[in-house]
Order: structure tokens, then sequence, then C-alpha cells
RNA sequence: GCGGGCGUCGCCAAGUGGUUAAGGCAGCGGCUUGUGGCGCCGCCAUUCGGGGGUUCGAAUCCCCUCGCUCGCCCCA
């Protein structure tokens, strides 16, 4: 077929799923609000050294999977991947910070350049935040928690929290030293992904799927052990508040975030249902992010949450399709003028019209005032529009009862017509 | 980037070498140009993702290509 479609990895979302998508992100202004967050909005196009600088260049995202080309000035662009680099630009662009603390939300689409499977696009959208100027272990649990019960509130279940601890990156450094040696100790037993990883990023060899790496590294040193005690002393306090907000978790040492700013908080949401895309919520702290992209050093901690895996859990249980209240049928020319002003004035009392604009019979006007699940037709044609009535029928009740249905109003009695059309 | 599955009307589909490519849903028109939901009738793929080949003959076989989908890697 020579038909334009879009490009790979990029949806529609279309009028039946739109209306769900309302539903989720209205509930998540409500918990933001509540939670004291402001929300923020940042271009989609950034400058492609900020994600260089902040994501990490080793890191898959940054070494294979951005959307990048130059502008006509010859300026390396990028089509933001994920939305904390940009949010921390912002902040030190305004000097957001000089008025304190910042716990703020976004909200947008995000572009990666992969191989497109369930759960997963090529522009996609997430919903996150990012607090600034927070170090205390408990805002740790407060922003976990903030996403918890924002899940739990939409009513899924199946859910599970995930926990790890990165440590500082002195800690991974010397971590990271350890596990090289140890691995190059037993370099012939290693499958061939994890091999060409041992030097470029070894602690990514722990989550390796293979079989055999997996019973080998039983025994590799873990990170739990080189951490210092500011680490495991905030990791057990993270551990405990959210026992103190009866939240469960399961801690997953090999849970290492994929992004180079992360540092001690790790965490994922995850749902069984989800298939092998199971994370719908992904985050931690980043405490030297902020001095990385040449700010004041000021700790950092949030997480973003997937909107398409979101739906996926989601099912259409939100969803269902909006009808107006009213069908205004009409034939006949002065009739459809009419009818265009009376839309216009029920519209303006807040009530939803749908005008039929396409004329035919009166008979094929009630279909489509059927079809389109409308609770009132008001029907204007000659007659009414001639003797200054309009007619009106409810299409949703009363239908087999003997009740009346059918009404008939003075054009200018506009206190009777609203009283019969919100009823 | 690498594997597996799949591509017939807007959607769900039958059809696996032989004259006009079933059927259902949706849509449109009519019975009914002053009244909807039911019913009945009619219309709705010169064409089977695209290109090439084999054959008297292909949606059906072969090759190439494009797309979708699931998985690997990685992430939300």
């Amino acid at each position: 077929m020579n038909q334009l479609q879009s490009l790979r990895g990029m949806v529609d979302i279309l009028p039946t799923q739109s209306q769900q998508w309302h539903a989720v992100e209205l509930a998540m202004r409500e918990q933001f609000y509540r939670a004291g967050f402001q929300e923020i909005r940042t271009p989609l196009l950034e400058v492609t050294d900020l994600f260089l600088r902040s994501i990490g260049e080793a890191t898959d995202v940054v070494g294979k999977e951005m959307y990048t080309f130059s502008d006509r000035g010859n300026r390396s662009c990028t089509l933001r991947p994920e939305g904390t680099a940009s949010v921390v630009r912002a902040v030190l662009e305004h000097g957001l910070l000089n008025q304190g603390q910042q716990r703020l939300w976004y909200s947008g689409p995000m572009f990666r350049y992969e191989r497109p499977q369930s759960g997963r696009q090529r522009q996609f959208h997430q919903i996150g935040v990012e607090c600034l100027g927070m170090d205390s272990p408990l805002s740790d649990v407060e922003v976990i928690s903030v996403a918890w019960d924002l899940l739990k509130s939409l009513g899924l279940k199946d859910l599970v929290l995930e926990l790890n601890t990165l440590g500082t990156q002195e800690d991974r450094l010397t971590y990271r030293k350890q596990l090289i040696e140890w691995l190059q100790d037993r370099f012939e037993l290693l499958d061939s992904d994890s091999k060409k990883r041992v030097e470029i990023n070894p602690l990514r060899i722990l989550d390796s799927k293979d079989p055999n790496t997996q019973a080998l590294l039983l025994d590799a040193p873990t990170l739990g052990n080189f951490l210092c005690n500011e680490s495991s002393e905030r990791f057990t306090a993270v551990q405990l508040a959210l026992k103190a907000l009866e939240i469960p978790f399961k801690i997953n040492p090999r849970l290492v975030r994929g992004l180079d700013y992360y540092c001690h908080t790790a965490f994922e949401i995850t749902s069984s249902q989800l298939g092998s895309q199971a994370t719908v919520c992904g985050g931690g702290r980043y405490d030297g992010l902020v001095r990385e992209l040449g700010g004041t050093s000021t700790s950092g901690i949030g997480w973003a949450i997937g909107m398409e895996r979101l739906m996926m859990l989601l099912g259409d249980s939100m969803s269902g399709g909006s009808s107006p209240d009213v069908y205004l049928v009409n034939r006949g020319d002065e009739a459809e003028k009419k009818a265009l002003v009376l839309a216009r004035r029920l519209r303006g009392e807040r009530l939803a019209v749908q005008l039929d604009s396409s004329g035919g019979s009166f008979g094929k006007q009630f279909k489509r005032a059927d079809r389109c699940g409308a609770s009132w037709a008001i029907v204007i044609g000659d007659n009414e529009a001639r003797s200054g009535q309009l007619r009106l029928k409810s299409l949703h009740r009363d239908r087999d009862s003997s009740n009346a249905n059918e009404f008939i109003v003075p054009d200018s009695d506009w206190d009777i017509l609203l009283t019969y059309l919100r009823s």
C-alpha cells in the first residue's frame, strides 16, 4: 500500500483512548497538588551535550538510543530521552534553587530510538517528579510513597516495590575495582555479552540473563559489602520509614539503574502483568547531577512513570466515551439557522451539544442522535421555526413506558428548557 | 543491532494452484423526506502489504522488499 503511515514506534492515541489518558492525568495532578508539587514544562529538544553529561556516555540510552541531529545552525540537538536532565537544566538556568528546595513534576513525550515491542515505543510518555535540595532519607521515602499511592489510587494491584542502594560514587568505584578483578579471574567462564562489559560497565554484568553467568555470580563480591557507614545507615533509614508507612518492598541487589547519575536509593515499581517490560515506575537519588551540570552541589531524587505501561495495566477500566447532552435535529433553511444559534446558546450554558449538520430526513437524524448516546433531542423543523417552539424528546428513559417523553417548549422560555435538559 | 511469529475491505475473519475472493460487525442507502433503538432489502476488496519470478492459470508455490508484532539487549 502506498498509504502514508506514522513512523515506526510512533503511536497515535485515538479518541477512545484519550478519554482514559485524561482521567489518569487528572488523578495525577490531584495527587501532585496535594503533595505540594508544582509543574514544570521544558522543551522537547535540548542541546545534545546535556544528555551526554548527565546520563553518561557509556550508557545505552546515549550510546545507541538518542534521536540526535544537527539543526540549521549546525548545533547538535537531541529529542529528550528522559525528563530529569532537562528539569535540572531548567532549574539551574533560572536559578530556582536560590528560592529553596524544589518539588517539581512534569509530563510529556520522550524519545528513544529502540526496537519497539510490548510496553516500549520510540515516542512514549512519562510523568515524573524531581525533588531538588532534599537530602534526608525521609525525602526518599516521601517521594516513593507519592508514586506508590498514585498507582494504588488508580486501582492497580500486584505491584511490587523493588529497592536497592547504589551507595556513593566512591563506594561504587572501590566496588567496581574489586568486581573487575574478580571477573577477570573468571573471564573465560563468562558469556560473550558479559565479556565485553568487564571493562566498560561491569556492574551491568550482575544483571546478565545468562544462567551460567548468574550461577557464577552467586559468589561474586556484592556492593553491600563496600558501602561506607553513611550509605548503609541511609539505606536502613529508608527501609524503616517504608515500614512505618506500611509500604511493602523487596530488596533487589541486582537493581542497577541504567543511567550514570543515580546514587544511593534506587527503586522500581514493577507489575507481573506487563510482560517482559515489567517496570511501570523507576527512579532514585541523583546527588551528583546538579554539580555535574554546573550548579552548586545539590541533592536530588525523583522517579518517572511510563504512561503507556500504566495504560496497559489499567486496561480499559477508566475509559468510556463521552456523549453529548443534547442532539439538535434540524431541517429547513430557517430551522438550520435557529438550530445553529440555539446550539451556541446551550453551549454557553455548559451543555454538550451536537448539531446535526448533515441534513437528511428526521429519521436519519434521530438515528444519529441515538447512536451518539445523547440524552435529549431537540427538534427544529419548519413548523417549530414558524411557531417559535422547540420540540424536546428524551432519548434514554421512558422509552417503552407510557410516560410522556416528548415536550413542547416555547423557544422564548429559556428556564423551562434548561430545566428539562438538566433533569 | 540480533532472533521468532504474522500481513485478505475501517474491524474480525474464510480461503492453501483453476471460471465472478465466503461470512460477520461497522458504515452507507431504501422500506419510513416530521421522529431513534427492532426488522427486512440493497450497496460496500477488478483484488489479497509492495515488487519480481514459476505456471495455460497464483491470495494460495519461490525470491526480494516493506510493515506489524513478540522476544533479546536496555529502559519508563
